[in-house]
Parts: structure tokens; C-alpha cells; sequence
DNA sequence: CTACCTGCAAACCCTTTGCAAACCG
DNA sequence: CGGTTTGCAAAGGGTTTGCAGGTAG
């Protein structure tokens, strides 16, 4: 119920190895980078970590089309390209997205607009020669 | 590994109760409908008819910032609205994004765009009174 | 007939949770 | 010290899959 939060050494780390990359990590891909220095740590406690870093604003959970949550330590607004193959994300720096808006639903639905979400469609480098399947 | 469909009893109320919804239903939300229809049905079945429906697109899957998927008769090119409460996705008729690219990743890293995708987060109007969490 | 499809149930993957011990302040 | 946080392991939810029996063409 508290809202004093204690700077463990996992929290520590795992915050400092985020920041450290641009490549919108799993908590799994976080849970094996974090381990070469705190080989004890817990995916559990990877996942409550970048739960509550995502709460207060620290960092941000990516969610796309693919299944796994990805986290992001740059908090600046930026577009992301996902790619179908892979799932990996990439940043799109000066894509700029725009919604022209329109009425929501059967007119007048009551849809409270508080944001847009746009993400590119696309195959990475390291995939190219498939297709797609990501809907929009 | 061939390419010949059959049109069974399952397929076609599948596709069938999907084209009279414009709701946008969950896996297990056509489960609920197809059962009315075919009560042994099994959940299995609607999945891979599901997958299937849109593999030859004659559906679309939408996948929200949600964790479930959701499916959609309508073909057309229309923009989604997501409730971050609930998770229902309503159409939004007239809104058009528009993305207005940038530069994918690490100057020239290869990304093949194919598509662009757009939703709009907020509350829809059974569930005002509460915030969001879904990001971008 | 027979390749495709179904129902069932178990397997899977990712994420969340309960709990007792460890720890920060 | 006392409330947080951890590690472990099990539970949870959504989706996928293996299999043996059923069925469309």
C-alpha cells in the first residue's frame, strides 16, 4: 500500500542495463542480461521491477503486435517499427505519426479519446525474405 | 501442406456469426457465440478456423496493445479504438492516419516497411472513470 | 476413399502471485 | 526494527498442438 520504494541492487541494475540499450528488450531477453551480474536474480523479480519502473514513469512497457512485452528507458515520444519475423523493435526517429480524427464507433459512442498508438509494419534487416501477418 | 479448404459446418457459423458482429470479438467471445449454434464445439476449433479464415483473408486479426487477439469480417481499411479498461475495440469511421516517415533505426538499417498501423487508446463508455497504461 | 477437419486434453509461452527469508533505511 | 523486496515455484490466462475418430467432396 506504500509509496516508498527502495533502491535494491536488482532495481539498480536492471534500470541502469535498460538504459544501456536501444533495442526494447523482453523481460526475458532483460532476465539473461541482468544475470551476468546478478546471477541470482529472479525473472519474477525482473517482471516486478520493470512493473513498478513502468509505473512511476521511469520507463515505459512497449506493447505491439507481438505477444512479449518489450521496456523502453527513452521516454521521448518516437515511432517504432516492429518487425513481423522477429518481433524485434526498432526506433523510427522523425516518423511523425498523425490521426486525423473521426466519430468514433456508432456515432456518438461516448469513446473517450486519450491517445494514438502507431507502430510500422515491416521486416527487419537480419529477416528479410518473409511475409506478414500483422493487422491494423 | 495442401491447399484445399473444406467448407465444414464449423467454418461457415464461424464465419458466418463473425460477419454479424461489428464488436470486434475475442477467440473465446466466438466460442461463447458459435456454441449457440454448435454446442460441442471446441475451443480448438475455433482458433484454427479463425486462423485460417484470415490466413486466406477472408478475416482480419486484430491485435490490440491487449493480450487477446480479436477478429474482424470488415476488410475494409478503418482505424480501431481501444479501451484501456476494458480492452473492447470499437471502429472509428472517418479517421485516417497518417504516418509521415522517418528514418527506421540506426540510419539505414534495412527495415522493409510494410505497413502502418494506428489504434486509438482511451475509455470507452461503459467504462469511464478510470486511466490508461497502454503506450506507444 | 482419403485428405482434411474435429473434439478433447495436454502442452506451451509469457506473465503474475503466494510465501518465507533477506534486506534497506 | 518493520515494511519492502527477493528467490523460488506454482498458478494463471491465452493460444497452440498431438492424436484418433469423423467427414466433405
Amino acid at each position: 500500500m506504500s509509496e516508498h520504494h527502495r533502491m535494491t541492487r536488482q532495481r539498480r541494475v536492471i534500470l541502469e542495463e535498460l538504459r544501456r540499450l536501444s533495442t526494447h528488450p523482453t523481460a526475458d531477453e532483460m532476465y539473461g542480461i541482468v544475470r551476468k551480474r546478478i546471477p541470482k536474480i529472479s525473472l519474477g523479480t525482473v517482471y516486478r521491477n520493470l512493473e513498478m519502473l513502468a509505473e512511476t514513469g521511469t520507463i515505459r512497457i512497449v506493447r505491439t503486435c507481438g505477444r512479449q512485452m518489450r521496456f523502453d528507458a527513452d521516454l521521448s515520444d518516437h515511432v517504432h517499427a516492429v518487425c513481423v519475423r522477429c518481433g524485434k523493435v526498432i526506433d523510427m526517429p522523425g516518423a511523425s505519426p498523425a490521426v486525423h480524427p473521426g466519430i468514433p464507433g456508432p456515432a456518438g459512442s461516448g469513446f473517450r479519446q486519450i491517445a494514438t498508438r502507431t507502430e510500422i509494419i515491416g521486416v527487419c534487416a537480419d529477416c528479410t525474405g518473409g511475409e506478414a501477418e500483422c493487422e491494423g
